[in-house]
RNA sequence: GGACAGGUGGCCGAGCGGUCAAUGGCAACAGACUGUAAAUCUGUCGGGUUAUCCCUACGAAGGUUCAAAUCCUUCCCUGUCCA
């Protein structure tokens, strides 16, 4: 490699990253034309993959394609301590089968964007388990209280009196450690991270090693377009969701956040980011038209053309054309029907309670909540809406009960 | 160890003896509207076979009172200051 195509791969490789620290070290580290080691550290408590995530891991991919080794590092011993990022609240600790439960979790979404030959599966347990307390101590002496409380985090909680672990205080240590043991080249990571990556280059400085450059992608924002994407605000959207919930998840992103959606999880060109951007503007576009470009491209990426159109085609027929799905989830009613007929009110909590509970969809499911859909008018037998809870209904077999925009389900008679 | 402040519904946050299932905001859900599960507007938002009735709930356990989220006691938890 010569000095121009060494210049085009650092451009290439700093597209889309929020931050890059620093430019130099990276010229530097591409300048000795070998693979390089980037580290990326897994979170071993959440171990659904969204597309949060999916960020960060095109960015690794790319640097794959590049030629650069990934060393997926799963925070097993660090999870066992909690991670105090995020919602800024103080997270429990898991249990060592929960945290290897969800590594194999990983390790199996994961390869749908990373390249397995070009990977490296560590576990920071390996190294981190065996230390002393004495050790720990050690690699203590190496940081000082005032740089840890830098981090924004810390500084926020303390400053509003609220509680911080002192065991909190060492995550960002361990976390660099790591760094030293894999003599990582480069880091990747989110900007909330960029704390932890900072002490990880001042560390392997101290034990004498080049500093590793960070690589910073932006956060994205979940679908409420406010908070960065995660699962325990329910705002995101899985890497390994069906096709239909994904395609329909990504529709009711608010418009305003689909540019952004496009330039970090799209191929899109700038060039062509810049067409949509103004052709919206001037209206010549319909945002749905472009949301459901976005969403369709997504939902490529992750399963196939096939299931995209699919997927959008159910979309359009269910919430354009405001048609029944083509497949309803059918349940048999087991409860007495009078003379072919059932209280609308029992019939509403029987089907509120078909509903399953790990979708997405946060239906309350008691008696007083079925009460109030029917008195909303949320609750239809056939397309008929049921005007009030004492009513008795007739039912026959494949009559089609919908509640909400959403809920679909088939009655089977037995008998 | 001492002094002080606090712990309220999914979250934030009012209430400080009865009119409190508990103001307000956020989130959520529904309806209307729209070429979107977007935006906007309106409504709902502990549970009960449906009752101007009952149950559960304001950190935990006791107590005072006709009546307690509100007062008292002990305990648990959090923060601040002092040692």
């Amino acid at each position: 490699m010569n000095a121009v195509s060494n210049a085009a791969t650092q451009d290439a490789i700093c597209r889309g990253c929020a931050n890059v620290i620093s430019a130099e070290d990276l010229t530097a580290k591409l300048k000795q034309e070998r693979p390089l080691l980037v580290k990326y550290g897994a979170d071993p408590s959440a171990p659904d993959l969204h597309l949060g995530h999916a960020v960060v891991l095109r960015k690794l991919r790319q640097l794959q394609e590049l030629g650069h080794t990934v060393q997926f590092l799963i925070g097993d011993f660090t999870g066992m301590i909690g991670d105090p990022t995020g919602r800024s609240l103080t997270r429990p600790p898991l249990t060592r089968e929960q945290i290897l439960a969800n590594a194999q979790t990983y390790q199996n979404q994961v390869f749908k964007i990373l390249m397995p030959e070009r990977t490296q599966v560590v576990f920071n347990n390996t190294w981190c388990g065996p230390m002393a307390f004495a050790d720990i101590i050690r690699l203590s002496a190496r940081y000082t209280v005032a740089r840890i409380l830098e981090r924004d985090d810390f500084e926020k909680r303390y400053r509003e009196g609220r509680p911080i672990g002192l065991h909190e205080l060492l995550y960002p240590l361990i976390q660099g450690y790591d760094s030293v043991v894999l003599k990582s080249d480069i880091e990747m990571c989110g900007t909330d991270q960029i704390f932890n990556c900072l002490v990880a280059r001042a560390l392997q400085q101290d034990y004498g090693q080049e500093p590793e450059v960070i690589l910073a992608m932006p956060l994205l924002e979940g679908l409420d377009g406010v908070n960065k994407m995660s699962k325990s605000l329910g705002n995101y959207v899985g890497i390994t969701e069906a096709p239909k919930d994904m395609y329909g998840k990504l529709m009711s992103l608010p418009d305003a956040m689909m540019m952004k959606y496009f330039s970090l999880l799209t191929a899109i060109s700038d060039a062509e980011l810049d067409t949509l951007k103004r052709d919206l503007e001037s209206g010549a576009l319909h945002p749905r038209t472009v949301k459901a470009r976005l969403a369709f491209t997504i939902v490529e990426q992750f399963h196939s053309t096939a299931d995209a159109q699919a997927a959008a085609d159910e979309f359009d027929r269910v919430f354009r054309d405001r048609q029944t799905p083509s497949e309803i989830p059918e349940f048999t009613l087991d409860l007495p029907l009078t003379e072919g007929r059932i209280w609308a009110l029992k019939l509403t909590h029987w089907a509120l309670q078909k509903i399953p509970k790990d979708k997405n969809i946060k239906l309350r499911d008691s008696n007083s909540a079925a009460q109030e859909y029917i008195k909303q008018g949320a609750v239809k037998v056939n397309d008929e809406p049921i005007k009030d809870f004492h009513d008795m209904i007739p039912i026959k077999d494949g009559d089609i009960i919908k509640i909400g925009k959403r809920v679909f389900i088939k009655i089977i008679l037995h008998g």
